[in-house]
DNA sequence: GCGCTACTTAGACAAACATCTAATCAGGAG
DNA sequence: CTCCTGATTAGATGTTTGTCTAAGTAGCGC
């Protein structure tokens, strides 16, 4: 078992539910909605975490360890770390320890809901044009 | 004529090309990917200007004069035409004005690109989790 | 146990950011 | 031209963020 848990977030709330707000388009965003969709955003908002994001993604079996990812950037331990932090404390990804080393993958849920609000917009929007 | 125009950034780089990548799964991104990607969601990345961009999707026409937009929030002007112009500057958003009202309304192809970043490897991953 | 490797946490610090007030620019009406 | 309204720019300020070094936790092998 790896990703096959529950999509259980380790900070306070629970993005992976189904889509909670049309999709930018059709109808305003509430402020509510608003804040609880712009962390997200701001989570994937840096290159560091953009590149890690798509190194586990991409990476065989769909996770990488932190191993795996440190190499590819010019940074310290720690700071790849506080990165991995902030993309799981977002929701993004989910880890487990197993033996030595700690794994990562991506929760596809928090990528989809974000996807489904900015790519009907696109879509509609490139219409009327 | 109103969105019809040219896709002219008027901050320096041009993101509103052909998708320049692959959708984050498939192959990892560079950095230099990431560092051009990573504005575009820091763009988006803040309640305000996520429902800013709402609100001016919405709008009938497409578009919406800085006015129709101060009202929605407990900010004053010169708050709202900051957030506008980083949006603007990230190339999500146009504006021309039209006598005494400025219009603004969203560039789709930028949020396309960025909805073809993110989009696909949810769907990847939801398909291979 | 002891030491080694893998990773995270804690704390410090400079850079970036969101917000405000005050001042400026652009158009329209008298 | 003068005033008023709509919007932006400039500058100041408190907060957040990205990065580091130093220290701590977790598992493995001797």
């Amino acid at each position: 078992m790896s990703k096959q848990e529950l999509p259980i977030i380790d900070a306070g709330v629970d993005v992976s539910g189904p889509a909670c707000c049309a999709p930018l388009v059709c109808e305003p965003l509430s402020d509510s909605e608003a804040v609880e969709l712009a962390p997200l955003f701001k989570a994937i908002a840096d290159p560091v975490r953009l590149r890690l994001l798509s190194l586990i993604a991409c990476h065989e079996g769909g996770e990488a360890c932190v191993c795996d990812l440190t190499g590819a950037f010019d940074l310290t331990p720690p700071t790849i770390s506080h990165h991995l932090k902030v993309l799981r404390q977002a929701g993004l990804i989910d880890s487990e320890r197993r033996g030595t080393w700690v794994y990562y993958w991506i929760n596809p849920g928090v990528l989809a809901r974000m996807s489904a609000l900015i790519g009907p917009a696109s879509a509609a929007l490139a219409g009327t044009a």
